[in-house]
DNA sequence: AAATGGTTTGACCTATTGGTATGAAATATG
DNA sequence: CATATTTCATACCAATAGGTCAAACCATTT
């Protein structure tokens, strides 16, 4: 039987999933090459091959996981209720939050050293920022929410829903869940989405019989 | 004149700034002691003469800060209005976040990483954060708020509260803050503040003419 | 089987890392 | 003023950093 080598693909998602997780437990200048590449199961010679260089590495690794969040987190073109919109993507966030907190928390920290690198990416956001405020505008205007600041309204479900995975160390520790399994997302959900819904003067949805 | 020495104080002072601001920046593994020793005005060797590890320090810095917030964020034992109490709460935690970004992101920056120092020291954030659900269930209890998960609900307060320190860069871009300013507390603190306060099915305290 | 091309490797480069040794300089004490 | 003690700077250490290189490897095409 032959041993075949790994395909270029393999190893190029093997590298990524390393540069996630190590990055974003010690930063760009906390990890090493020789990290990166053992947690990848490669030679440093190896990961050189397939990086031109570790900056290049992190940026790629923040850039890929704000393209899959571009696809993930925003109201809908097509807003329809606002309690469920605002439901839905509440929950859509920390399940990612919670299921891939290592993406959640290189983003982090990228943004609190001043987002050296994101920085320049920043348009995007404001695009997808200024869509939403628009789509709040509406609702308020309609008398369907109560008046919110549209941005910080934003920001602040951000916050709330990233820090599950931010602080997860914490969370756990005052939540009392094990170190084996990861935290329950349904009480988090219930409560994040009873907060923002009570703030715009709706009620929450009774209950979510599926998925 | 005799142009004298500075003095102990002085010089560990500069150290623990430059350890604060360094260590938020770019983690323990991203700060090299030359660049902390520059920060601090002194060289290498010097800091060496008043530190003995770059782990130390690091662990140092951290339990200065968490010492401090001790003292700075907690309800206080003889709650009185709940509206009040939690406003206040919200302020100064806000204020502290905007006025020191620098102490909140080292904060954060260890827990993100599973806080393998300030772990051992978690039994006293346990205490508090016990003795204020125990004030909150008080007022559950009382029927002075609605029912919230007593936990939870610190936490979220906590999570909005250092996103404007964590995601300061973001914030400012969104916000439309100039580089040379600091964000603008009060904005921030209105909608947080109406933001928990309706969580907890309270209005929010009208203007503030009086202490 | 030979030639081809992408892939992998260990040895190696220079710069920087955290930390130290030692003696000079400044200060405090007699 | 002389001595003792604290503080500081230069030079240095072994270890590790990011990155390169030529030679070896291996799967494919001919």
């Amino acid at each position: 039987m032959k041993q075949t080598r790994k395909s270029r693909a393999e190893i190029r998602q093997a590298i990524l999933d390393a540069a996630i997780s190590e990055f974003a437990r010690e930063g760009l200048e906390g990890t090493s090459t020789q990290t990166l590449a053992k947690a990848a199961g490669i030679t440093k010679a190896q990961l050189h091959y397939y990086i031109s260089s570790k900056e290049e590495l992190y940026e790629d690794t923040l850039l890929h996981i704000v393209e899959l969040w571009k696809g993930l987190f925003f109201f809908s073109a097509d807003p329809g209720d606002p309690a469920r919109e605002i439901a839905d993507y509440i929950a859509r966030k920390v399940h990612h939050a919670i299921e891939f907190p290592d993406a959640s928390r290189l983003f982090a920290r990228e943004v609190a050293r001043g987002a050296p690198v994101l920085r320049q990416h920043w348009a995007g956001l404001q695009d997808n920022v200024n869509l939403a405020s628009g789509v709040i505008e509406g609702w308020i205007a309609q008398g369907q929410i109560q008046p919110v600041h549209p941005v910080m309204f934003q920001m602040n479900i951000w916050a709330v829903t990233q820090h599950y995975a931010e602080y997860e160390a914490q969370a756990r520790f005052l939540l009392g869940t094990p170190d084996d399994e990861k935290l329950d997302p349904g009480p988090i959900i219930a409560e994040v989405t009873e907060l923002f819904l009570r703030r715009c003067g709706l009620q929450p949805i009774p209950d979510e019989a599926s998925s």
